[in-house]
RNA sequence: GGCGCAUUCGUCUAGGGGUUUAGGACACCUCCCUCUCAAGGAGGAGAUCACCGGUUCGAAUCCGGUAUGCGCUACCA
């Protein structure tokens, strides 16, 4: 590796980066930090009939919510700038100019009507679609009559007709496909910005760009870019095609899916270092069982022969695991802080009890390990921030319990509670516990009509400890209010 | 239709001629722990390595064909 590492995420601004994005995003990021490169960050913005509005920004909080940071980029500059595909539109024009001049591209004036029909009856005839060449071979004269007629047209590559056209892919291996096969594709379009194939060529080269780490979508049109180096004379960089990520349907990931976009998935309360280490996880291996590594882990280990060539689909079950393993990391602090915005968004469950930083900070532990996404967070602790507790009453009475045994339990615990002085988990335990064997009942059947009045739930965090962060007022509240439920 | 590529447990993957009775992870099941739920621990089930032929003493691994799937085939990227 003689030559310096400088890749490019070169997103267009259509819509909201997805996790397939993202995941290119990383793996040239990845690359880039690994080997001390460049990574560039390339908006390109030529479609402008497709263009949405905030998707750049969408772009740039995707990359920076997982500490994917660029080098150069339309915000931070760099010495290969614009970095808007936008704002260099003379270069595309000059390339398309000079490739005219030397016979490797000729204007197009035929309507797009026309293409349509054209490749409806090629369809139709089950032939293979693509431009017929008609103004490959235009005269002057015939120009310049369309040229009057006020048609604007497109600047279409002259394709070899005969040969082919080779290169080594990173990952796949020898590529090679006839020059037949491709038709004259435009590299101008008539309002004068350029389609991605020529864009992309201009670009990689003139900000240096070695290395072409892009989704296998592009492998077929490859052959394309190449012949655009050749033509322009310029050396093609490395092409490293990955492998896509599929929807459940084994189909290309797209909208249809479902909830795609990465910023969905930070809304939904996964942890950026858990998406981070998943997308790797996609199509990309360290060995036959590391599977949880850190960001810096990663970069140390990172390496292009090691991506694979399969998509993948993407397993939520084990986003979900994932993320229960890397909130449970999390100290106290780092939990409290992630999980504010979301259960922040729930104020009416109690709004001046979650403002209350103290008792926030005393839930949380009991439910730091039993989550899997900071969302979840919000549904777990509910029952300590609501005033009134609703549950049907029935779910007091437990297994081998009736009305009677619950509301004796339920009494005698009150009693208990009543006099208690500290009111910790200690104290509770030492007083409770002993209470099952006096009433007749076994430690689960008290402990259980016990959390149910507590809580609300038959499934919760450990009732002493559930308890002493309710408090003694609360709790006595709620065994009363149960008593009156039953 | 043409071109290109891929195919290992349900899913993500390891393995690239003998070390493999194909390893790990998620999910699933059982048990342990236990006041419930989690977490954790110990087990289990789950893959004729798409199929058919060939090469070889020996193939998941190499070769060919078939099937299936996916991608591209736009004045989209």
């Amino acid at each position: 590796m003689t030559q310096k590492v400088r890749v490019r995420f070169a997103p267009s601004p259509t819509g909201y980066p997805h996790v397939g994005n993202i995941r290119t995003a990383m793996f040239n990021w990845l690359l880039a930090r690994h080997s001390g490169g460049k990574f560039v960050l390339r908006i390109e913005d030529t479609d402008v009939a497709r263009k949405v509005e905030g998707a750049v920004k969408a772009i740039m909080d995707s990359l920076r919510w997982l500490g994917i940071d660029w080098d150069e980029g339309p915000d931070v500059g760099g010495d290969y700038g614009p970095y808007y595909q936008s704002e260099r539109l003379e270069l595309y024009k000059s390339a398309a100019e000079k490739l005219i001049a030397q016979g490797d591209a000729y204007y197009c004036y035929c309507s797009p009507e026309r293409l349509a029909e054209l490749r409806a009856e090629q369809v139709r005839r089950k032939q293979p679609p693509g431009y017929d060449r008609l103004c490959r071979n235009l005269s002057q004269e015939e120009r310049v009559k369309k040229e009057a007629e006020g048609i604007k047209p497109v600047v279409r590559f002259k394709t070899p007709l005969e040969g082919q056209t080779a290169y080594k892919d990173v990952i796949w291996g020898q590529v090679v496909v006839e020059n037949s096969t491709l038709d004259d594709f435009v590299l101008l379009k008539s309002d004068g910005f350029p389609t991605y194939h020529l864009a992309n060529v201009v670009d990689d080269h003139a900000m240096k760009i070695s290395h072409v780490i892009r989704a296998e979508e592009w492998i077929s049109s490859t052959p394309r870019h190449l012949l655009l180096y050749k033509a322009l004379g310029l050396e093609p960089p490395q092409f490293v095609h990955h492998a896509m990520i599929l929807g459940p349907d084994r189909a290309k990931l797209s909208k249809r899916h479902g909830a795609v976009s990465i910023l969905d998935y930070r809304d939904m309360g996964y942890l950026p270092q858990t998406m981070f280490n998943f997308l790797a996880l996609i199509g990309w291996s360290l060995d036959d069982k590391t599977e949880l590594m850190s960001r810096q882990e990663l970069i140390d280990n990172f390496s292009l022969e090691r991506i694979g060539k399969t998509g993948a689909i993407f397993n939520r079950e084990k986003l979900d695991w994932m993320n229960g393993v890397y909130i449970r990391k999390l100290t106290a602090e780092e939990f409290f802080e992630a999980v504010q915005p979301y259960i922040m968004e729930d104020l009416d469950a109690g709004k001046a009890l979650i403002e209350d930083e103290e008792y926030v900070r005393a839930v949380l532990p009991l439910v730091q390990e039993r989550a899997r996404t900071l969302l979840e967070v919000v549904e777990l602790t509910r029952f300590f921030f609501v005033d009134q507790l609703e549950y049907a009453p029935g779910l007091l009475i437990g297994k081998n319990m009736d009305k009677a045994a619950t509301a004796k339990a339920l009494k005698a615990a009150q009693d208990k509670l009543k006099p208690l002085k500290p009111f910790d988990t200690d104290s509770l335990e030492a007083v409770l516990r002993p209470l099952a064997p006096e009433l007749g009942l076994k430690t689960g059947q008290l402990f259980a009509a016990l959390r149910v009045a507590v809580t609300g739930r038959t499934a919760a965090p450990p009732l002493f400890d559930t308890m002493a962060v309710l408090g003694k007022e609360r709790c006595l509240k709620r065994i009363e209010a149960a008593l009156a439920k039953l």
